[in-house]
DNA sequence: CATGAATGAGCGTTCATTCAT
DNA sequence: AATGAATGAACGCTCATTCAT
């Protein structure tokens, strides 16, 4: 659908630039930042609309729906996340633990660089499982899982991590905690991406305990 | 608050048990089920009645209003959670290890005994922290997080725990990870409290690294 | 209506005396207490039973509706106040403005007595005026009105009052200047129902200007 | 406040005349009406809504409440009162009389012209002056008395008004007979303003004895 | 007599959406 | 592109009333 519409957005303004992609991009980050903020029910499209100076009825020259909106912010988000972390799977030459390592930074980088679409994944990727039109979100999260799944196998295959370890409740474990450091990360507040995946990752590799 | 109330319900009907409280105690079920299931917004105080088989007029009789009901859940849930957490802190000839062993496991009981209450708090504390009405669930949060923040300075003090690790951080990773396990855990299914404590335990003492 | 049912309730009280009467009665005063300050619309069964130390089911033991009461208590009212001026008028020996003293004095001890049923006439009878349950709201009060607009033209008659003056204008201005008191009279507060009374006479009878 | 929405409705649509300006007028013409009649309680919004030929959710686009309507009644009522009141009373050369006279004829002019505004307050005034957000009310009302109360004490003082009359009672009696004309007159039905004006100064200035 | 749980209709209000201009 | 008036469904809530206990 993302697709969709920025080739029809592009189609329209072929000549002229991408003036109409741009107020499009305006539009969908303010709607991204206040379905982060707020949850996307408590976010009204007058909300949205009065953000971006105009009515709200003017939004529905741009985007077919308050759903639509948050349709092309989540698929614009997961797609682009799994093409990097599959990316980064497939790279060659490289150690499982290499891999997690960038997987690790890659996320907190994420969230650094896209912290309201991180947070509105979060929010409502739970109510929206259950429903028909966002079925891809399971699909990529799914995807994306999988990802961090054969890397985390392939490390105990290869020895490097623990053999007595659920990796499938390890996994959960780690992204939980990742992730939901976008509720409190921010930009430029005393930590920055890599410091903590650094932190993050001395944790899990060396364990809590003093020796 | 839903003791206080209890009690007085078993005052004025001694012989023949609770049975005002019980629908309560009944409704406030539904409510919790529904709030973590669907998010508060979602949920119209339509929907709780028609669970109960009654009518949405009719729970008026029992609360003032649909907040009411989630200051009830909530408060009673936090109140709860705050004395149990406080409770193995104070416990005497215990080391921290010891300590964070029992919260640990004391988080994965809650999720399991309350996991409805506990998935209403992950959902909405965040969208309530900016409420005044609100603002006992920002008191009881941060009372829980310095419980768990002072046995794990103890436990680096007492040298058990590595000191090269900034327990802010450790904290917030092992509290989302712990917490977010309710989105996915089933009574029942394959894994008991116990057991999610011991794995969870078991990586973040020994880490990931095989040695 | 409120003889109907007056009467049931001494047939049911028979023997051991009006307790049930007293109850209503108590209940009665309690309702037009809160309908003359509040409204009748703005008066719940709720406002009224709390009062009352009950419930507000409780009340449909003593009176089959909300609107019952308001019947029975403006029925009462008026009943009485018709009688008393009937009973003026009908005086023998007595001049037209002798009666349109006693007229005036009774008006204003009228509002000494039972200021909540006159401030709740004046409020709600227009709004009743056009329901058909309240038919009789009309019948009293133009039996009233003509009472006073009998004594007026009398004393056109006799000579006593000027013969140029409308005495249908005459007669609204009084009555709503006389009863319009009832919104600021308080017993007890500066003046009593004769000095009212006096005072009002007075311009009226002498006019405003000085000679 | 309406002649500052008018203003900015008429700068925005200079051609065109005020639309949108005359929607809201119309709106709050017929809100009005119906509070006048019915009662402010009693009136619901979707009566207002239905008697404009559309839907109650409408109204919302044009006012915030159903409150708000209220409020911009009586306040546009109120404002206009006063300001004539206060030109009234601060005419030069003019004796108290004279300006009681002005007074008067302009009460009875304002029951003609705006005789919904004028029955809507005499209807609801008291149950506002309890609420804060009506304060107002109090304090135009209690303005628009001292211009009443200050021309009858010059009258006095000049010796055209009776010296043995207690103005405030005097006050009250004329402004109560007076607005509660509302009640039934009708314009076109057999009293002009002027008319009932010159009635009631008549009785009120020379009284009701024949001499 | 009174309770207390429940009804059912209706209320003021919100909000995503439509559409003529 | 944008306006602004309108829709229609739904929402949280109120309240007079009923009735089994």
């Amino acid at each position: 659908m993302a697709a969709t519409r920025s080739g029809a957005g592009s189609a329209r303004n072929a000549a002229g630039g991408t003036r109409g992609s741009d107020r499009r991009a305006e539009l969908l980050g303010i709607a991204a930042r206040l379905f982060a903020t707020q949850g996307y029910a408590r976010t009204t499209v007058r909300d949205i609309a009065e953000d971006a100076g105009i009515l709200s009825g003017s939004l529905y020259h741009h985007f077919s729906s308050k759903e639509a909106m948050l349709d092309e912010i989540l698929r614009d988000f997961l797609g682009r996340l799994l093409v990097r972390f599959t990316e980064i799977e497939k790279r060659e030459g490289v150690t499982p633990k290499e891999k997690l390592d960038e997987l690790v930074l890659h996320a907190f980088v994420t969230i650094h660089d896209s912290p309201h679409a991180v947070a509105l994944y979060q929010k409502e990727s739970g109510a929206l499982s259950h429903q028909a039109a966002f079925e891809y979100v399971n699909k990529y999260s799914h995807e994306n899982d999988e990802v961090w799944l054969r890397v985390l196998a392939a490390g105990q295959e290869s020895g490097a991590f623990r053999a007595d370890i659920d990796v499938d409740l390890l996994y959960r474990s780690m992204r939980d905690s990742i992730w939901a450091t976008v509720r409190w990360y921010q930009p430029g507040g005393g930590y920055d991406p890599a410091e903590l995946a650094d932190h993050f990752l001395s944790i899990l590799y060396g364990g809590l305990l003093a020796r």
